[in-house]
RNA sequence: GGAGAGGUGGCAGAGUGGUCGAAUGCGCGCGACUGGAAAUCGCGUUAUCGGGGUUAAAUCUCGAUACGAGGGUUCGAAUCCCUCCCUCUCCGCCA
């Protein structure tokens, strides 16, 4: 949600953020329009309120010394219609202000580079050996079925396509990975760990900026209201919705481990094969609000605690700065990381890092306050993925695959997984 | 699911129709005292919206709103009525 107050101050910029991202700039104008009438309803209406206290005020003295009061008292009433009416007015205009607001995008950095689509996101770095194999490299989803240890036919039997299940040794190195992400994060890089609901309503939901206009990439439960949580990140930032934070406190850094649900709708025909894209899969999410003057710097710190990973798990990646076209509602600047797929011959996204300023917090009213005094301000909220599990996993198998079909297991993850070195056909 | 109790400021806790944005205590901030600290004393301590003021911001100033949320009664609601949400206690069921 943008400060309704920048859009009275300086219009330009918004429309120029609009046009930036190829969008209609009207709103800007209907919301100047809306908002004259808005402050001109509340002067009349507070004008009223303010007689109808002193007169409500003289009727109590009058009748505490048994005077009548009755003609003052059906002028005060009168009033009071007059004030509802405009109140309700006022009301309405609200909501109409509120409804275009809710769906107009944040403004993206200026760093962010402009282009339309993936294609144009920029390479920062490389890390990491990529493998040379003296045989043709697998995707995933073959070295997994190969090995039994992933099966995707029963999944799909159980729930629908885009549905996986992991068995044997690649299920123990899915919980392998969430132990490893999460003692990372807390024991190395600062961050405290939460486990948190999976499912959350819609206040939450609009509050990290998925509502409204996302909700066909949310599943939901109908009979109670509830929406299955896209991402941990929903959780661990509304989990602070209307409270005044300590400055000193911040930046407050929290991860956690959730399952993530998404429909993937206009995602048909994409990646259909493998862990790349289903419909639940686990992932350890990082999360920061800080001060509005740190948040650049921390985004830095929160990709480097992204990197530290890959890093461990010795898995090639590249880092890419996101451009205009692929940046989404919310951020205003974001890094993605993305693992080398040796059997697919391509990088695949395997986290995102986005600093989404105060967006979100003026949506879920997420503020800070110094002890010291000094104003109330909002936060700036940044999420990262540290890591997506499924996508980790898939990472694993392609790099760490042999001739004979086995998997070596990444060294730093052997001690969550009993000690095994190489995940044999089972 | 059944029965009952309750939701007031950062916390505890008064307040049952006007003088209550709200006593008191704790906490917190500033100051005094002290070599320093503790204790003590003094002062201060909600947020949002709108107007004025300011180059702008902060400070300031006037007004409005808010005592779980929404609606109602009333000239006037923290206080009375209705609906919803949440919390607690007991019983039942249950991983």
């Amino acid at each position: 949600m943008l400060d309704i107050k920048l859009i009275r101050k300086d219009p330009e910029k918004v429309k120029d953020s609009l046009r930036r991202r190829k969008a209609d700039v009207s709103p800007v104008d209907d919301i100047l329009a809306l908002d004259e009438k808005r402050r001109e309803l509340i002067q009349k209406s507070d004008e009223l309120k303010n007689q109808r206290n002193v007169e409500s005020k003289k009727i109590g003295e009058l009748k505490k010394k048994g005077e009548d009061a009755e003609d003052l008292a059906k002028k005060v009433r009168e009033m009071g219609e007059e004030i509802k009416n405009l109140d309700e007015e006022l009301k309405k205009v609200d909501v109409d202000i509120f409804n275009i607001l809710a769906v107009i995008p944040n403004i993206p950095s200026e760093k962010v580079p402009d282009g339309d689509d993936d294609s144009a996101n920029i390479e920062v770095r490389q890390e990491g050996e990529i493998p040379q194999f003296d045989f043709e490299p697998l995707p995933h989803w073959d070295v997994g079925e190969n090995l039994g240890i992933i099966d995707f036919t029963r999944a799909v039997k159980i729930a629908t396509s885009r549905f996986t299940m992991m068995k044997g040794a690649g299920s123990l190195m899915e919980r392998a990975l969430i132990s490893f992400m999460l003692d990372v994060q807390t024991q190395e890089n600062g961050y405290t760990e939460f486990f948190a609901p999976f499912l959350a309503n819609g206040n939450t939901l609009f509050g990290t900026g998925q509502l409204p206009r996302f909700e066909e990439d949310l599943f939901k439960c109908e009979k109670a209201g509830l929406y299955m949580i896209p991402t941990a990140e929903v959780p661990l930032t509304y989990m602070h919705a209307d409270e005044i934070l300590d400055a000193e406190d911040l930046p407050i850094n929290y991860t956690g481990f959730t399952a993530c649900f998404r429909s993937e709708a206009g995602a048909a025909g994409r990646d259909t094969r493998g862990l790349t894209r289903v419909h639940q899969f686990s992932k350890v999410e990082l999360v920061k609000l800080t001060h509005p003057d740190n948040s650049y710097d921390e985004l830095e710190n929160m990709v480097r605690d992204a990197e530290s990973i890959l890093k461990k798990l010795k898995i090639p990646y590249r880092v890419l700065v996101i451009c205009l076209g692929d940046l989404g509602f919310t951020p205003v600047f974001k890094y993605d990381l993305e693992y080398w797929a040796p059997g697919q011959k391509r990088w695949v996204e395997v986290s995102s890092c986005s600093n989404c300023s105060d967006f979100q917090a003026r949506r879920a009213n997420i503020r800070f306050k110094s002890r010291k005094g000094g104003k109330t301000d909002f936060v700036h909220t940044l999420n990262g993925s540290g890591l997506a599990v499924g996508r980790t996993l898939a990472a694993i198998l392609e790099n760490y695959q042999n001739a004979d079909g086995t998997v070596t297991v990444p060294e730093v993850l052997r001690p969550y997984m009993h000690g095994m070195e190489v995940i044999k056909k089972q």
